[in-house]
Order: structure tokens, then C-alpha cells, then sequence
DNA sequence: ATGGGGCTTCCCATCATGGGAAGGTCAAGG
DNA sequence: CCTTGACCTTCCCATGATGGGAAGCCCCAT
């Protein structure tokens, strides 16, 4: 099948895979004369797995040693779940920051009117703010 | 005050600030004969405002609207109350997203023996899924 | 054989930030 | 007075993952 044809089926741009195989992530296909790329069902089988990697957070370099460890089949399921561990803190991290500064801008909004007139405690705050070392 | 000055009493590296400065974020500051940019405390005072709104995960352009509120001392509160729910909104919005990935990790990981066997329902699970319309 | 859709490569843009080179400047101390 | 080192200037490049688009070739159906 074309590329257009693994796009579709994988959910993966061609764009993407093009790059994908730029980068070395997934193998160079077999090319047709006129150098048309040409993909197997395997190969769709391995973008989703890219794709899947990508939806849950993974960076392609992690996604990279998820494919290897996918296709060790010797290697040790702890190696995997020490991985996929690691990553969870990662997200959960990521997600109490962001919580962090939402409930930031909430508290601060709830004590601006929010009507007509200019004051406002957020822009204040803002304002006032003295610089913390360095951020997350 | 010297850019480097200013960088450490803003939180806002002197990299950053010429950087804001030629998107015309922050206003050209004053040189000296020998072309160093030369800060006022008020100056400060923006960069701090920046940099607090930045840590709030207001992007550039947003923060481009923040400060132009934050100047007119005529706009109505509600306009920044607005803006930064709206914001609150999103923040919270990709706190779930990450949260859901995580959640759903760690119920993959969750049956994962985790140990040297190399069966792994992460890695199973992933060259499995179906590719879902379009992410996030 | 022609038209339209798909493929190829290549370059550019995004967003916010940092790194680093090459060169000018300033202040302090010998 | 001159050197040294810290600071400043501009300019270019890199990141990470993705999309946009141009120029040109290819393939199939009409």
C-alpha cells in the first residue's frame, strides 16, 4: 500500500511518517520504480503502535526505546513498566502544575468584580508579583 | 540599569528580554552612546508582569493583551476577568488530558507483572489499539 | 491522451527558549 | 596608561513535533 493508504489506516500523517522514518524511528519501506514508497501491514501495525505511544504522552525518543523494547521479545516486562512508571509521575507532575495555575488565576479572579469598572486584583497581582527563583 | 541588571531583578533572562523587545511585547529602551540598552525601575516592573503572567501559562500573545489591559486604565475588569477564566479553563482542560493519559497508563501498568517475564499488556496494548479520529 | 489526485523532495513556519560566536565596552587594579 | 575580565551588542542555529506549500513526477480512469 501507498503512503496514503498507511496514513490512513495507522492515523498517522504521511507527514509524519515520512518524518518518523527520517529520524530513525521506523524502517525505510521498499520503494517502487518511481520511488513510491510501499508499506506492508506490519508497518501499519508499527505506526499505530507510534501513534498510540504519541497519544499517551510518550516524546518520540521514548517511543523510540518502547519500540525496541517491543520488538525484544527477551526483554524483562519491569524494563517496560519501569518505563511506563517513570512516565506516569512525569504526566501526573505536569498535570498538578497546570491544576496549580489554574487554581492560581481562579482564586485571583473570584476577587475581581468583573463589572465595569477598571480595578482589578489579577492585573494587580501581576503586577505586584516579586520574581521567585526560577520557575518549574 | 544594564540589561544583565534588569534580567535578575525581573526573573527574565536578558536573552528573553531582547527577545521581547523585537516582538514588540515590551517598548524599546533607552541606549547609551555605546548602544547598551539602559533600563528604568518601571521597566522592571513590565518584565516582572511578563514573567508572572508566563508562569501563569498565559502565552506571549495573551500576555500582548494582559499588559495592553493592564495599561488602559479605563478598561472594564470584566474584560480581564474574561480572559482569565477563559484561560483557567484551558489549563484545566489540559490538566485532564494529561490526567487522563496518566490514569490510563497506570491501569495498563497496573496488570503488567513487572517483572523478568517479557509479557507485557503495556506493549500489548499499544500494537493492539485501533487508531482513534483524531486525538485531543 | 488528458486531467486530477497522489506521490516525491525541499524549504519554511510555529512557540518560547537557550547556546554560542565574533566583536565592542566599561570599570577596576596593576 | 594598559590589561583583564565581565558585560554588552548582533547574528545564526537548535530544540520538538507538526503542518503548509511549492515544484515536479507518476498513475489510473475517462
Amino acid at each position: 500500500m501507498n503512503i496514503g493508504e498507511a496514513a490512513t489506516r495507522s492515523g498517522v500523517s504521511a507527514k509524519m511518517i515520512r518524518y518518523y522514518e527520517s529520524i530513525g524511528l521506523i524502517t525505510p519501506p521498499a520503494r517502487t520504480a518511481a520511488q513510491y514508497r510501499v508499506y506492508a501491514a506490519e508497518d501499519v501495525h508499527t505506526l499505530r503502535f507510534v501513534r498510540r505511544s504519541r497519544d499517551l504522552g510518550f516524546s518520540l525518543e521514548e517511543t523510540r526505546e518502547l519500540l525496541a523494547l517491543w520488538r525484544d521479545k527477551s526483554r524483562a516486562s519491569a524494563d517496560v513498566k519501569n518505563l511506563a512508571m517513570a512516565h506516569v509521575r512525569e504526566l501526573e507532575e505536569k498535570a498538578a502544575e497546570l491544576k496549580a495555575m489554574a487554581d492560581t488565576l481562579r482564586h485571583l479572579a473570584t476577587h475581581c468584580h468583573g463589572d465595569h469598572r477598571p480595578d482589578c486584583p489579577i492585573l494587580a497581582d501581576f503586577a505586584a508579583t516579586t520574581p521567585t527563583q526560577g520557575k518549574a
